[in-house]
Formats: structure tokens, C-alpha cells, sequence
DNA sequence: TTGATTATTTGATTACAATCAAGTTTTGTA
DNA sequence: TACAAAACTTGATTGTAATCAAATAATCAA
């Protein structure tokens, strides 16, 4: 819960009143390892935060290949908000990697939340604006050349995924095969 | 200025009121072929939409190779929402590749007109999440493996863009030599 | 603990796109 | 209209990562 806190107070000044109301609509949850927690498709009723464990956002391409797009550790929002925010359906699955515990909301208490404390209106748009610089900042590491450069850029921002998710979704991750990471991490 | 109307009637229902306040903010520009609109690391202090001619998003990366990021032809917003909405550096230049209008707002007036109508929290978001949307598109392009399949995949999407913008800067887009994008397209 | 499944490594081969190098065509403009 | 610059094509070669194939290592569950 402090993770949470944390994450909120980085982006706006709570006050008590706003923190109370904001504890008011968060729930927990707690989802054993391999766990899908939403499909493509559907419609995302919640907006999900981790607290404990590590969840993976992948879809499935037209060929029937699995493309990993995110991994979410402790810390971090599970929200893909343009499904979110405007109700369309979700384009990607997540599913837990290890033992994973949950914070969430549902798409009414957030926005009644957002109703009643329109100051936060500016806190999402920040938000927004972060998920988009985010993405912009994968896009290039996809368009930096080598698969050595997209391992060695993910060991650097992201040491914690190396450690803990399987070679195989790192791999899909950064779009190159299997064997090539294993090379790329031998050095070879 | 049918085309900005358009635009915004898509997100919204737009009073008669609101419209005189939007229009009372808008403003018009006309741009020579190859002019620059903005540069990476600037403060975006407007945004714009196209409603003649075509834009071109790119960066230069720390090699010194240039890479296309967007086309922004008539009736698309140019905004690095990203950028715009919170006050930070743009990560991208924006060159003209034909005579261009545009329309756009500062930045103070657009932020005092949501202040005066915040219904329009909600459209800014909406487009937010579109922006969003859109990017996980190109991503999927992106990984789309083959070549052959990222430009069909263009053609589709954007035939406009195929007619209307030089090889070099699609090759550029779609993350593949001048060269594989002409034998491409030679069907080779 | 053991067998089974999953994860990872290593090797050999192949396929494909980048690069280098000229040419040709088109466009803009003096 | 003619010249220069730019846009585009084509060919030959090279390098790199995908694929195929198999072996080894680690993890999980009965």
C-alpha cells in the first residue's frame, strides 16, 4: 500500500481527505503464478497496480505468434489506459509470472473518484503523458539495431526483469529469437 | 477550419458557445516547403493541426542516423501530446515536406480554455488514449517481421502517404533500407 | 527422489536485408 | 530548355540473425 502512496504522491500533492477517499475505492487482490488476469478483447473493468510479484502483457499476432509488449514488477500500474480510460476493448493479455498481489479499482469508482476530485483530472493527464513517453521510448529501443545493444539497453533500465522473467519472454520482448539472446548474453 | 471542426465534433458534441470560444483561440499559419516547425530538446508552445499539406516527425539518434517517426497529412493533429502537456522538451523535429497550413493554439490559451470548459478534460483525454492506441499500432508494425509485410501493411493504412511522401523518408519509417523498400515495391 | 517438463545452450545452415557501387529517372530551377 | 540535384532502381557482396536440430541444465510435481 505504501508502494501505491508513493506512486500517487509522485505525481500530485495528496491531501488526507484525497488519500481517504482514494483508500475509500482501492481493493486488493492476490493471484497464484500464471494467473491471466485480463484477454485481449475484452473490456478492462479495472485498473490494476502491483504491489508484490511480476505480471506479463503480451498479444497474439495473426501468424499466432506471442509478442511480450510489457512486464510489470512491484511498483508499477497494470493499466492499459487508452482501453481503460474510453472502454474499448483491450488489446493485450496479462498473466502473472510469479505470485502476484494486486491493488485495483473499477472503471466507476475511478471515475466517481475523478468526479469528485477534479483536481486529479491533471494527474491522469500527467499519467497519460508519462505512458506515452514510455512508449515512445520502447519504439526506439526497437528501432536501435543490434539485439545486443536492445539486451544490453534493457540489462541497463530494467536489471530487475533480466533476474527474474524467463530468457524466452525477454527474448519475444525485445524481438529477436530465443538462441540470439542466449548468444548476445554468452557475448558471442 | 471545416477540417479542425470535423476533428473535434469526433470526440465531442461540440455547443454552439463552446465552438465561438474554441474559434476565439485558433489560430493560422502558412508554411514554405522544408520548414522547420519545431526541433528536438524546444519547448512545444503550440499545437497544431494540419489542414493543408504534410508533415514529416523525425529524430536523429546518437549514430547521426535520422529516423521518421509519423506523417501528419491534412486533418491530423501535430502534438507530441506527450511533450505539450506537461511543459517538457519535444523529442522530435517537424519539417514541412509541402506547402503547409496549419491551425494551432498556445499552450496558455489551450489550458485556459480547458479551464473554462472542463467538459473538454474528458475529449483531451479521449484523444490521449487515441494517441496511445495509435502508438501500439506502429509498435505492432513494427513487429511485423518482414519488410514486404511492415509496407503493405503502410499501403493499407495510409495509401496517401505512399503517393505523397519521398521513398527515403517511408524506408526511414518503416525501419528498412532505401534500397530493400525499392525492391520491395519492384516486387523482388 | 525421480521422472517429466520447461528453460537454456550450442552448433550448423540458411535466408534475408544491409551495404557498397553504379546507373537511370525525375524534378526543380536558372 | 538544359543542367544540376534529388529520387529511385538495380546488381553484387557481405554480415547477421533466424531457423533447424540436438544436447544439457534447471525446475516442478507426484
Amino acid at each position: 500500500m505504501q508502494h501505491f502512496i508513493d506512486f500517487i504522491s509522485s505525481y500530485a500533492d495528496v491531501s488526507e481527505k484525497e488519500m481517504e477517499a482514494m483508500l475509500a475505492i482501492v481493493h486488493t487482490s492476490s493471484h497464484k503464478k500464471h494467473e491471466v488476469l485480463h484477454r485481449q478483447g475484452s473490456i478492462l473493468k479495472r485498473a490494476a497496480f502491483v504491489t508484490k510479484g511480476a505480471v506479463r502483457s503480451y498479444y497474439i499476432d495473426d501468424t499466432g505468434v506471442e509478442h511480450t509488449t510489457a512486464f510489470h514488477l512491484e511498483r508499477q500500474p497494470l493499466v492499459p489506459f487508452e482501453s481503460f480510460t474510453q472502454q474499448t476493448p483491450v488489446s493485450l493479455n496479462a498473466i502473472t509470472l510469479e505470485p502476484t498481489d494486486l491493488l485495483w479499482t473499477s472503471h466507476e469508482e475511478f471515475f466517481g473518484f475523478l468526479e469528485g476530485f477534479p483536481k486529479y483530472e491533471k494527474v491522469l493527464r500527467h499519467i497519460l503523458g508519462s505512458s506515452l513517453t514510455l512508449q515512445n521510448e520502447q519504439m526506439r529501443l526497437m528501432r536501435v539495431t543490434s539485439p545486443r545493444e536492445r539486451y544490453e539497453l534493457l540489462c541497463n533500465l530494467r536489471p530487475e526483469v533480466i533476474q527474474r522473467v524467463p530468457l524466452k519472454h525477454i527474448a519475444s520482448y525485445l524481438g529477436m529469437a530465443l538462441e540470439t539472446l542466449s548468444r548476445v548474453r554468452a557475448g558471442k
